[in-house]
Formats: structure tokens, C-alpha cells, sequence
DNA sequence: ATACTGACTAATC
DNA sequence: TGATTAGCCAGTA
């Protein structure tokens, strides 16, 4: 099996509900290697295509540590609100509201999508 | 091979 | 609460 962690991570990405936000763990877990958050910060910084809603990741607080990765520091927010997302001060989200509750159903589909695409 | 670097996290204090 | 620490692990040099 190939494994390639960063399509993973891209697939994933792509696969975050509008009007939502998925953490850094979250997206490890969901890519078969939950102690890779640091790796998901990286492949999207610059292993993956500029066209995954990279602004709807945040990190495990509900934090938008990629601000400053972004071109403007600023503009993930502007993004995350355009959704109709709450951003609060301190450029923090609410988890709670705007958190991906992905269910075992949607791991187990994503994980089939991998072993079929052979990533 | 070795060392250092992170869009991270959970545990501890 | 907030700050520190110690694991984490694929890239990069």
C-alpha cells in the first residue's frame, strides 16, 4: 500500500463541510497516521495544491495558527467568515460550533477512497 | 548517517 | 487560565 501522506492530507482537506473547521489531529487521524498533525501543517504550507480550503484548518484550541502563512495575515479569517464562521478575538473558533463531528462512517469511506486511489 | 526544523498536541505545573 | 515541556516524525541540509 502506498501511503502517500500528503495527497492524503489534500484529499481530506477537500473533504472539510462548508461552514466548518477540522484540526491539524483530526486530519492525521482521518489520513491513517494520527501523530502526524505537524506533518499536516507542513503538507499544506507547501506540499498541496493551493486549491484545498487550507483555512479551515486550525489547530487543536480552535486557533488559526496558519494566519501568518497565509499572504495576509488576516485573510484565512476573512475566509472562515465568509463561510459564516465566528471568528472571535484572538483569531480563535469555537470547536464546539464550528468543529468537523465527522462520524466512524466517514473515516472508514475515506479510508476505502485511499486503498482504491491507491494513496 | 546526523542535526535541525516546524500551520502540532497532550500532559504538567 | 496560561505557560512550559516533552514527544512527535517527514523534510531538508
Amino acid at each position: 500500500m502506498k501511503m502517500d501522506f500528503y495527497k492524503r492530507v489534500a484529499y481530506v482537506c477537500g473533504q472539510i463541510p462548508y461552514g466548518t473547521v477540522a484540526t491539524y489531529g483530526q486530519i492525521a487521524l482521518l489520513c491513517g497516521k494520527p501523530r502526524n498533525a505537524r506533518q499536516v501543517g507542513y503538507a499544506l504550507n507547501r506540499r498541496t495544491p493551493w486549491t484545498v480550503p487550507a483555512h479551515r484548518v486550525v489547530n487543536a484550541q480552535g486557533h488559526l495558527s496558519g494566519a501568518g502563512s497565509f499572504e495576509t495575515s488576516g485573510s484565512q479569517q476573512e475566509q472562515l467568515e465568509a463561510e459564516g464562521i465566528t471568528v472571535e478575538e484572538g483569531q480563535n473558533v469555537s470547536l464546539k460550533k464550528f468543529g468537523w463531528h465527522h462520524t466512524l462512517e466517514t473515516a472508514l469511506e475515506l479510508h476505502q477512497y485511499f486503498l482504491d486511489a491507491n494513496i
